[in-house]
DNA sequence: AATCGCATCAACCGCGCTGTC
DNA sequence: TGACAGCGCGGTTGATGCGAT
């Protein structure tokens, strides 16, 4: 049983994405939201397999995506989840609003999992054990089950010192997802560490593209996407023609990892407001539906109480979108 | 200045899940 | 109920940048 591929191969392009492309889709999701990724391309006339569209908005282009700069508290809050749920990139997330399934799971490979190994970390995170496989989630979960306190005791101690430094973002994060508009302002913007007021760039009532700007995210407006292209051009002068990433061969890899400095995608509003059009409606990454992001708070009283943790957060809305189902 | 090796990350691939007919 | 299509996820790869030699 050997499936077919999910788009036809000749003819669909691979690599990269230039500006060109990206504008391409940006337009068209702008347009007809986000969704329905089989008829991008055929709409769109872009080479592309949908797989590589919907991949290239999830990840890239989707507003309020936050590139590079991984706070401290991120980075604990990742190896933690890890620690609960495995390399389930998606779930852990989804309690990162701002950040991509892939950008995480890069970053772990890249950066915690050797910080781990080398004992650099808190060693409360071990490595899953096993992700099992997603046929056997009913046994998984007993195991994971068996791991949980464990965990959740790993968690407690690391999360204690946090305690001072709470989130500024996060606790932003319990607030703001009330107010209204908030709606694309997932997570509320900016962390700690990005001191510019990226907050709610993504919302459309509060993102202006000029403000934006000014803090330093990219928006997508016509006066970016055309100095976008033009630094396009000028690379694949440069380069002999391999476009590269778009902003991020300009900024997000210059080693860096500035998001403050990230250009489009960097940690931003992707808007067309100055291009008179709406700003963008959509945003596919609601895994957490805004009203339903869940502020450290919530996560510490659902890892801290031993018993009713799930009861709570549960009847509270806030694991609806977590993958598992918690038949324990 | 050139070369090499390593680190990073965007993108691809294959598989499983879910919804629809 | 089974087949099919579409989507999402996790693992892996390849291109690129950067530091060391």
């Amino acid at each position: 049983m050997v499936r077919p591929p999910c788009c036809d191969k000749e003819g669909v392009k691979k690599g990269p994405w230039t500006p060109e492309e990206d504008l391409v889709l940006v337009s068209y999701i702008q347009e007809h939201g986000p969704g329905n990724w089989r008829a991008v391309p055929a709409k769109t006339g872009l080479m592309r397999c949908s797989k590589s569209c919907r991949l290239r908005w999830t990840n890239y282009l989707r507003p309020g995506i936050k590139r590079g700069n991984f706070t401290e508290q991120e980075e604990k809050l990742i190896i933690h989840l890890q620690a609960l749920l495995g390399n389930r990139w998606a779930a852990i997330a989804s309690y990162l609003p701002e950040r991509t399934d892939n950008d995480i799971k890069n970053y772990w490979n890249t950066h915690l999992k050797r910080k781990l190994q080398s004992g650099g970390g808190d060693g409360a995170a071990k490595p899953p054990a096993h992700r099992p496989p997603s046929s056997s989630k009913g046994q998984w979960e007993r195991r994971l089950q068996t791991d949980i306190n464990l965990a959740r005791r790993a968690l407690r101690e690391a999360l204690t010192p946090l305690d001072d430094l709470k989130p500024p973002q996060l606790q932003r994060d319990a607030t703001a997802v009330d107010a209204p508009g908030a709606g694309l302002g997932v997570g509320g913007g900016d962390s700690p560490a990005s001191s510019s007021s990226g907050a709610s760039q993504c919302s459309p009532s509060s993102a202006p593209a000029a403000a934006a700007t000014a803090a330093g995210p990219y928006v997508l407006t016509t006066e970016n996407i055309s100095r976008m292209l033009d630094g396009w051009a000028g690379r694949k002068a440069a380069r002999g023609g391999s476009p590269g990433t778009p902003g991020g061969a300009e900024s997000a890899s210059t080693g860096s990892s500035d998001a403050s400095e990230v250009s489009y995608g960097g940690g931003a509003a992707v808007t067309l407001a100055a291009a008179g059009g709406p700003v963008f409606e959509f945003e596919t990454k609601p895994t957490v539906p805004p009203a339903q992001q869940m502020p450290l708070s919530a996560i510490e009283s659902w890892l801290f109480d031993d018993d009713s943790h799930f009861h709570h957060v549960q009847s509270a809305g806030v694991l609806d979108a977590a993958p598992m189902d918690y038949p324990f």
